[in-house]
DNA sequence: GCGGAACTGGGTCAGTTGACCAAGTATGCA
DNA sequence: TGCATACTTGGTCAACTGACCCAGTTCCGC
């Protein structure tokens, strides 16, 4: 009998249910299959978590931390200029998509799960306030590496940023347009680079940004 | 005991169905809870549906027609521009989103659910169609309607207003934040209406078709 | 006004679900 | 060494699910 801790159970389990949701859906994912995923009885889930509930809760934290964590596209050369910037980031966050749709779809599924699940809403919320945040640090990161200013604030640019990420991805979801799909980045690419212009004229010290890549505070 | 035609209650039970996936999901839009939205007993469902299954391949069925018969958003003064047209569009759009939040929850629910039912996959597509043709067709009448030309196919930029529109319905489901919403519809008429020109040098008879408010043939 | 077809609805079925108990076994501290 | 605490587990429970049977009722064409 394999002894392990509390915690550790807790994410064992956390990670299975992530599995189990995106190979068949949040509905599917029942205490039973979650746990026979993770190769544990059933009991043991009661005795790690509340409820079902619980470890959906969990779930998103979990999602949401990862993200966060996530590395941020590493551009191998400097972009020519913004348009290119971006498309180069979406096409990389595309790729990924199109590398594991389940994963996405499991997002998706969970952020609805959340907004009808009453009480919960602030954890879909929650789970896009963290795609926010990670569009700022890319956007910023665009911005140093062609030296550019974007010319509205960074938040807003990000939430639309995220809306287009969640447009190109449902779509292609649905259809498996690929050739759809890269018109789409191509437009977004075009239009977000529009709302930054060079940075020389206003900002002289710019190049001291180029080395911050993380989210400053 | 009321007597009803079996295609009455198909189209009663479609009818119902749709109300409680709204209201509480695909998921809780059990034969019973479906039956009891219905008032009629759960025998009845499987007298005149075969299974579940079938109940629903009916509702997306019902709400792609639903769908392509809607009317198009009727502008009742002529915009002044393409950029004006666009954004007109996507009001009216996110109006009736915001109107009834859980249509449009049920409507990206419904499109999951298939996505995962095997062999139901073409039924997500279909849905996606009917988005892509009544893009197709808001596309034209705005044209019409500020004398301006597409300067790409139109299929191409109709799947380009899907991706937009999705993108905003699901990022605002997710945060309620409407001051975004709208900031991301302003954007996009923006970047959508950079993809017409005046028509003036290429279609001299321009205003003739300004009075046409449906779908052209 | 009659006979067969169309429709009704109470009830049953096996399967699945979330929850949880009680009886165990290992562990770490005194 | 002993004992409280932490952890494990098979089994059980009521509630719910999709499916569907069948005896009864109503309707329509003749």
């Amino acid at each position: 009998m394999t002894r392990i801790s509390a915690s550790e159970r807790r994410a064992a389990l956390v990670s299975a249910a992530l599995s189990v949701i995106a190979r068949e859906g949040v509905a599917a994912a029942s205490t039973r299959a979650i746990c026979s995923e993770a190769g544990m009885p059933q009991a043991s889930f009661h005795y790690v978590f509340e409820s079902r509930d619980e470890l959906m809760r969990e779930v998103v934290r979990h999602v949401v931390e990862r993200e966060e964590r996530s590395i941020l596209p590493a551009m191998s050369s400097a972009p020519a200029d913004m348009r290119e910037a971006v498309r180069r980031g979406l096409r990389h966050y595309f790729a990924a998509v199109v590398a594991d749709p389940d994963h996405e779809r499991a997002m998706f599924e969970l952020a609805q799960h959340f907004q009808r699940t009453p009480g919960a809403e602030h954890l879909a919320r929650m789970q896009y306030e963290s795609y926010f945040a990670l569009a700022v640090a890319s956007l910023r990161t665009a911005a140093d590496l062609v030296g550019a200013r974007w010319m509205r604030p960074l938040e807003e640019i990000a939430r639309i940023l995220v809306g287009l990420t969640d447009g190109l991805t449902l779509t292609w979801l649905a259809t498996r347009d690929d050739v759809a799909a890269h018109r789409f980045i191509d437009f977004a690419a075009d239009a977000v680079a529009r709302l930054s212009e060079p940075a020389a004229a206003s900002s002289p010290h710019e190049p001291d940004g180029v080395h911050r890549a993380g989210i400053p505070a």
